[in-house]
RNA sequence: GGAGAGGUGGCCGAGUGGUCGAAGGCAACCGCUUGCUAAGCGGUCGUGCGGUGUAGAGCUGUACCGGGGGUUCGAAUCCCCCCCUCUCCGCCA
């Protein structure tokens, strides 16, 4: 969420860092401005009629005989005052409640640095990393690997789950647990990371801390056990999401809180499984485990001082990258245009990981500095110094990794061209020194 | 799921309709003191939203005692709904 105070004093220089991620919506943000205004005054005009209550009561109090005719009168001017009272406080209500509405649908604003451009397109490749392997044969994708293997089974996911599901047998259900290890060693030993295990269904509350609600509902599983708690969530009670990333129960920790300045940076890691329906994605990536409903990831997420927040992203996105350059994967970084961002975020960097089954990169991490936007949200803040007051926290994620892609990128990049798949040195511990994934008989 | 108890400031903990943003203690910060041994004394010590402003000082108003609604001239205190925690029972990995 934006700065109501800073969006409506700078309007127009909203508007042009909007306009440039492709947020062109001038009603809502004239609307924004007219809400203000009339949010403000309604609080002068209650807050001067409650001052007047106040006094009044106050003065009541004093009055010795409750049954005087002095009390009474008193009594029954200030009935009217509470009247007109809560009316004003339902018109600032009012306001209030559309204004939030209109901010929390309101995207982020690109950092200056971020470069210009309206979709994928204009995404800029900053670096890549290794060399894209070279086979003397086509090389198979993922999909025929793993079901080569033995390892991979979708027919049988699909029996269970329906589409866009995996059952991962074998050493493919291993292989995933390596991963998934060998990444979380990495973050905890070598990064500096605290280990955390967290619930992967949450409230709605949570989800609209980190921007997913209210925008993007239809991206996510929302659980209704059955009718009665259907109606109660209707009526605000239960209602639970599954976690579309650990971002949202890992930065929703410190919800509320105010940190210590010497706490910072605090640096969280987390594998969770993660869930999305994605409802808009509808003929895209229907073949193999790129895009599924449930699928691994270990997730960073720091919350850092805003003075530090540009070099913390840069620090995040190198964790993220050791994952890749450990498991010795060609991968490309790419900044993301102003228009491809993602709602929350103010900059980004994607790691893509090659994949020679596709003859292309695709994302396996995602790494994002989001300012003060889900810190606003979250009302999570720190205290620079013992006598300041609290300030906004910035906070960054990134996937560190996608364990399914990595499972893919592994089986496509080391591929032998008799089907078989040779194992990354730094993953052979995790998997009993076993050197070589091969067919069956 | 059933029965009971409870949710108050960073923490502990008083407070059952008006003088309560809230006693007291702890922690923290500042100063003083220092032959009463990690001691003593004094002070400071919440957050949000408005107004004013020599505008990230100061002054001032207002709200906040789990969340929401209600009663009342007035609610931390009374009523209703919801959430959460604890104890016991049931069920369960």
């Amino acid at each position: 969420m934006l700065d109501l105070r800073t969006v409506t004093e700078r309007l127009d220089e909203t508007r042009a860092a909007l306009a440039r991620r492709g947020f062109t919506d001038a009603p809502a943000l004239d609307r924004l401005g007219a809400l203000a205004v009339a949010r403000r005054d309604a609080i002068v005009d209650v807050e001067a009629l409650r001052h007047r209550r106040n006094v009044a009561s106050e003065a009541m109090a004093q009055v010795a005989d409750k049954r005087s005719a002095e009390f009474a009168a008193r009594r029954d001017e200030l009935r009217a005052v509470g009247a007109e009272i809560k009316a004003l406080e339902a018109r600032q209500s009012e306001a209030e409640r559309e204004l939030t509405d209109l901010l929390a649908r309101i995207p982020n604003l690109p950092d200056e640095s971020v470069p210009s451009g309206s979709g994928e397109a204009d995404n800029v490749e900053l670096r890549v990393f290794g060399e894209r392997p070279r086979f003397p044969h086509e090389p198979r994708d993922h999909v025929d690997l793993g079901v080569g293997l033995g390892i991979l089974d979708f027919e049988r996911a699909a029996k269970l789950s329906g589409a866009r599901f995996v059952v991962l047998r074998g050493l493919g259900a291993r292989l995933e647990r390596a991963l998934i290890q060998l990444m979380l060693d990495l973050h905890v030993d070598e990064h500096g990371y605290t280990e955390m295990w967290v619930p992967t269904l949450v409230k709605d509350t949570a989800l609209h801390g980190t921007g997913q609600l209210p925008k993007f509902a239809a991206d996510l599983f929302r659980i209704a056990k059955d009718a009665q708690w259907e109606r109660e969530a209707e009526a605000g009670g239960h209602e639970l999401f599954l976690i579309p990333t650990a971002e949202v129960p890992l930065t929703n920790l410190h919800a509320g809180e105010i940190l210590d300045a010497g706490d910072l940076p605090v640096a969280y890691t987390a594998y969770t499984a993660c869930f999305r329906s994605e409802a808009g994605s509808y003929g895209k990536d229907t073949r193999g485990m790129i895009r599924q409903h449930q699928f691994d990831k270990v997730e960073l997420v720091r919350f850092v001082r805003p003075d530090d927040a540009l070099a913390e992203l840069e620090r995040l996105t190198g964790h993220a990258e050791a994952v890749l350059q450990r498991l010795g994967l060609c991968y490309r970084v790419v900044e993301l245009c102003a228009g491809d961002l993602g709602f929350s975020s103010k900059k980004t960097y994607d790691l893509e990981v090659w994949l020679p089954g596709q003859n292309a990169y695709r994302e396996i991490s995602s790494c994002s500095w989001f300012g003060d936007f889900q810190a606003r949200r979250l009302k999570a803040r720190f205290r620079p110094a013992p006598d300041d007051k609290p300030q906004l926290v910035h906070t960054l994620n990134g996937s560190g990794l996608a364990v399914g892609r990595t499972l893919v990128a592994i089986l496509e990049q080391y591929q032998l061209p008799d089907g078989s798949v040779r194992v990354p040195p730094a993953l052979r511990p995790y998997l009993g020194g076993l050197d070589t994934l091969r067919p069956p008989g």
